[in-house]
DNA sequence: TCAAAAAAACCGACCAGGCGGTTTGCATTT
DNA sequence: AAATGCAAACCGCCTGGTCGGTTTTTTTGA
């Protein structure tokens, strides 16, 4: 087998058999040992391809961006045009995929947190630019962030087990948040509450 | 010096401890030998005073969660008579403290999580009663819920280093979700989009 | 064209340090 | 004198990481 190939074989089973163990047993469980079991690597060939734990925790949190990401643009692509908002819409149905499935990704990034923390800045970076989106497409601006935390929190909290809904009303919530004429600004707010910054010129 | 405030100076020094090394080193360097140095007292002690590592997060744990009972039991005075969603705007403000104040009760829980995950149902419990009593206070339940929804994404994402927003504009949405009257039910929604679930009476 | 050599992938035993927890012994309360 | 609170040395396990050696692929050069 060509080498290269190899190597993305390896790093690629590597990968999958933490998200296993994650999903199995919980981010604790995750030792390079049980990641080489698992992946039917040897230790030595598995700290060949990544120099540490920190580079499996790493590369598997950039799997899981990767693959919301992914899913983020399935959903930009057929919201845009037709929709009155399609970065909020699309960021929202991304959340609520996040929230169905399986629960590795924020567990992932949990076992990941606890030790290095600026693993995750990627993700908060390309949030950022999520939230310049929303804000440059909507009418009430900060509505439109909020909807966006709210999902974001119904998410995380699914995710991390802390969610007081049940899956029926968490999927409620969501529709709500989706529903874009249930969200019209009201009359009386445009509303920068005393807060520094000046209202944006739109 | 009597026995049980010694027990009980003894038990508060390692919980203090322990919140400090959390908030300066992080979960990951909170061990029992690290607790016992910055405590001041012994392992052996600590060994005494908590029958393992998991009962000193547990300790930790209830701490934070009365610490923040507390600050919501005092806004939920504040507002009790004079607001129209008293919890709803108590539990808001509570989230922005959490959002503002020194990172170390959602760390505390992140370490906690990471091993036992059932340390934390106990918060989730509470959750369940506060979103049970801004349902019942409100004029759109699940606007209500989603408010309260949005200020705890505000929060978590806050204390965990993952939110996008600055200072300024995490203060400036926390305002916005406390606003009430930017919040009017819009007229056409009462919508209990297909969920299964019959519209509660309330 | 094809060995020979270099490099890359891989293996599995090994190790040092850190960790949660125990033990033994002593001082102070009850 | 019994019990409680505390001290400090100690223990065994687990974990991340290393190391010498083997196999497989790639490069070299005659």
């Amino acid at each position: 087998m060509d080498n290269a190939t190899r190597s993305e074989r390896s790093r690629n089973a590597v990968i999958q058999a933490a998200l296993a163990i994650i999903a199995r047993d919980g981010p604790a469980r995750l030792t390079l040992d049980a990641i080489a079991r698992e992946s039917g690597i040897s230790k030595g060939g598995l700290m060949h391809q990544f120099r540490s734990k920190e580079a499996v925790l790493k590369a598997v949190l950039e799997q899981q961006i990767e693959h919301f990401e992914a899913i983020s643009r399935d959903y930009e692509a057929k919201f845009a045009g037709n929709h009155p908002a399609p970065h909020l819409a699309a960021q929202i149905a991304t959340s609520r995929e996040a929230a169905v499935g399986s629960h590795v990704a924020a567990l992932a990034a949990y076992g990941a947190l606890a030790d290095q923390p600026d693993l995750l800045s990627a993700s908060r970076k390309l949030d950022v630019d999520k939230v310049q989106a929303i804000k440059a497409e909507a009418d009430d601006p900060d509505l439109a962030l909020l909807r966006w935390t709210a999902a974001r929190g119904l998410a995380i909290t699914a995710v991390l087990g802390l969610c007081p809904f049940s899956d029926a009303e968490r999927a409620r919530l969501f529709d709500r948040l989706l529903d874009n004429h249930a969200w019209t600004r009201p009359a009386t707010a445009a509303k920068p509450v005393a807060a520094g910054k000046a209202p944006k010129s739109r």
